[in-house]
RNA sequence: CGGGGCGUGGCUCAGUUUGGUAGAGCACCUCGCUUGGGACGAGGGGGUCGCAGGUUCAAAUCCUGCCGCUCCGACCA
């Protein structure tokens, strides 16, 4: 490629508009333009960022012994309704109709539509297993577009789908996509982790995301500084924790005046806010639920929406606390009819003796509380959010915490989908059987911004070679001296023989800029050529990631030699 | 959806308080000069000031409504 006829618009300063780096220097790097709220255009160096890692992508599936295949972006009404999701998917679906007002979205995922195609085709267990991919765009309006490619309301993502006969089955398509993932991020240049993730209403062991470790990541993980436990904290599975033995004593009313945090209340008591229960009240669509945590622990909302079997979790409003009798600041479980409000106390919480709670009235609390003696819960879980202070859930080992971006899912469906939408077949004694499905993406796009987020510095992006747009450029310091040209044009030219993914940066610019447009977009290799290295009969090689400046003979060896360098970065 | 901020040439922003000729830097075009880390000089092109109403002799500026972008909270590759 020649950089001056390169549609790689680079910008000296940072649009204002973006926020987060890969965001910032995608723009500034000429990789991509907006055209609406987290719908970009991908301008050619990006294109050939996607194309790399889905070629990567696509190695790895196949290899795993998936298919590829493409179906319809545009997706009928009816096989949603099917599985009853047409309702529940809500304002994140692109709704559009036809001429004849027949409904029809554009696809977020494509559960739906690979389950009703499989389901004509697949009749006999002779058939399975079978697993089915494509590298497509999909669509969710997002409340919320952000972070560039991070969050965007059109993205690429590469979907699989497992169709298995069993459980065990599954397990070993599932293991094998899990392994195939691990080796397409590792092939990326990314540092990343594997983490149990929230499986939700289908439950069990099921799902595992790809955490890029990042800063700027969305998702908070924990991890276990000695054992191999890592898990999104959302998931993060916790223990009662027990409390000392103490008998119960009298229950008795306080005055809290203006103590409307568990800070103040323990603090005007003077009591340990390990001695205290805090309320965090929600609504959803089966009502109000008021959950139970000890003071210092927080709400893991996933772990209630999962216990609660809710759908929509949202805080409540003061008015319709104080229909359900009771008073924001000052909730507790006492006097509470389970039968009206949900309960939801955490596990810990019903070790506890003798604790302080609010009394469902202003400016009012109850010290010595005792579960069992003065409240009936509806439901009694492990409902809090892991801090760093819990130990391991898994060795009991130290854990400490992380932010990644989740560049990629893998999940069993169990027959969630095939029994919806009667996707069966016939075992061998011709007994009708539900498949057993798993679901297993990759952003693409959004693990190009993953990789900038990881991989960059003040003068731009650093690429790993292996996605790099192009792996090495030539820089002729002055094209007007023709024998630096000339020598730029037959190195450039000995690389594109060799299969080297090279561009040459023939525009009559001023050194300086060539420079910094090289950081910017980020070769992994810059080769300069000009008088001062000419003269001894050598090539000038930087290296973008470290900086390191090399010089080679300017003969027969030099291809050979930058070849060698590429597989080490 | 709720709450804040912002909409002025391609980009970054000034001008809005106190209404009166639309500005700067970068980018772009021409010429000259320059060439190892975003040079310099001269000349030039480009803006319905987000949109629609209103107030006024006069609106980028004041008023009303709408739209878009962005950040903070509930969702997810």
């Amino acid at each position: 490629m020649r950089v001056s006829r390169l549609y790689a618009p680079t910008l000296r300063e940072v649009p204002a508009e973006a926020e987060v780096v890969s965001h910032q220097l995608m723009l500034r790097a000429g990789f991509m333009r907006k055209a609406a709220g987290g719908i970009y255009s991908y301008l050619p160096l990006a294109l050939r960022v996607l194309k790399k890692i889905e070629a990567i992508v696509r190695e790895e599936m196949d290899q795993a012994g998936a298919q590829e295949l493409l179906m319809p972006i545009v997706q009928p009404a009816e096989m949603w309704q099917e599985s009853g999701r047409w309702d529940v998917y809500g304002a994140e679906m692109f709704r559009l109709n036809d001429r004849h007002n027949r409904n029809f979205c554009l696809g977020p995922t494509h559960e739906e539509m690979v389950t009703t195609l499989i389901r004509a085709d697949i009749r006999s267990y002779r058939q399975l297993p079978l697993n089915v991919y494509q590298i497509q765009n999909k669509f969710r309006d997002e409340r919320r577009p952000r972070f560039g490619l991070m969050r965007g309301r059109e993205f690429i993502m590469k979907d699989a789908y497992s169709f298995d006969r069993d459980e065990v089955a599954l397990d070993k398509s599932y293991q094998a996509m899990y392994d195939a993932y691990t080796r397409i991020f590792t092939r990326c240049g990314l540092n990343f982790r594997p983490v149990e993730a929230d499986s939700g209403a289908i439950g069990g062991s099921g799902s595992h995301e790809f955490m890029v470790i990042a800063d700027s990541g969305e998702a908070e993980i924990v991890f276990c500084t000695e054992c191999e436990y890592a898990a999104n904290v959302e998931k993060a599975e916790l223990a009662a924790i027990s409390s000392v033995d103490e008998p119960m004593q009298e229950l008795k009313s306080v005055d809290t005046p203006n103590c409307k945090t568990i800070a103040d209340v323990c603090n005007y008591l003077n009591l340990s806010i390990e001695k205290s229960v805090k309320a965090v009240a929600y609504t959803s669509e089966k009502g109000l639920i008021l959950c139970f945590v000890r003071g210092d622990h927080e709400v893991n909302e996933i772990k209630v929406i999962n216990t609660c079997n809710v759908i929509n979790l949202e805080m409540a409003s003061e008015e319709e606390l104080t229909k359900a009798g009771t008073v924001g600041g000052y909730m507790g479980p006492v006097g509470m009819d389970p039968e009206k409000v949900m309960i939801v106390v955490d596990s810990s919480v019903m070790n506890m003796h003798n604790f302080c709670c609010g009394a469902n009235k202003s400016d009012s609390h109850y010290l010595n509380v005792n579960p069992g003696r003065d409240f009936t819960p509806t439901f009694v879980a492990d409902i809090r959010l892991i801090q760093e202070t819990d130990a391991c859930p898994h060795c009991g080992g130290k854990i400490s915490k992380a932010r990644g971006i989740e560049v990629g899912q893998v999940f069993k469906l169990f027959t969630k989908y095939s029994e919806a939408l009667k996707a069966t077949y016939l075992d061998e004694n011709g007994k009708e059987k539900p498949m057993v499905m798993g679901c297993y993406g990759v952003g693409v796009s959004r693990t190009m911004a993953a990789a900038i987020e990881q991989n960059n510095d003040a003068d731009g992006i650093i690429w790993p070679a292996a996605i790099a747009p192009y792996q090495v450029l030539v820089v002729p310091v002055n094209v007007k001296d023709e024998l630096s040209s000339q020598m730029a044009e037959e190195v450039y030219s000995n690389l594109l023989k060799a299969g080297i993914e090279a561009a040459i940066d023939d525009r009559k610019e001023r050194p300086g800029v060539k420079f910094k447009d090289a950081d910017l977009i980020g070769y992994p290799v810059r080769i300069v050529i000009g008088p001062k290295t000419l003269t001894e009969k050598q090539i000038e090689i930087k290296i973008r990631k470290t900086g390191e400046v090399m010089s080679l003979p300017l003969n027969d060896d030099y291809v050979k030699a930058i070849k060698e360098l590429l597989l080490k970065l």
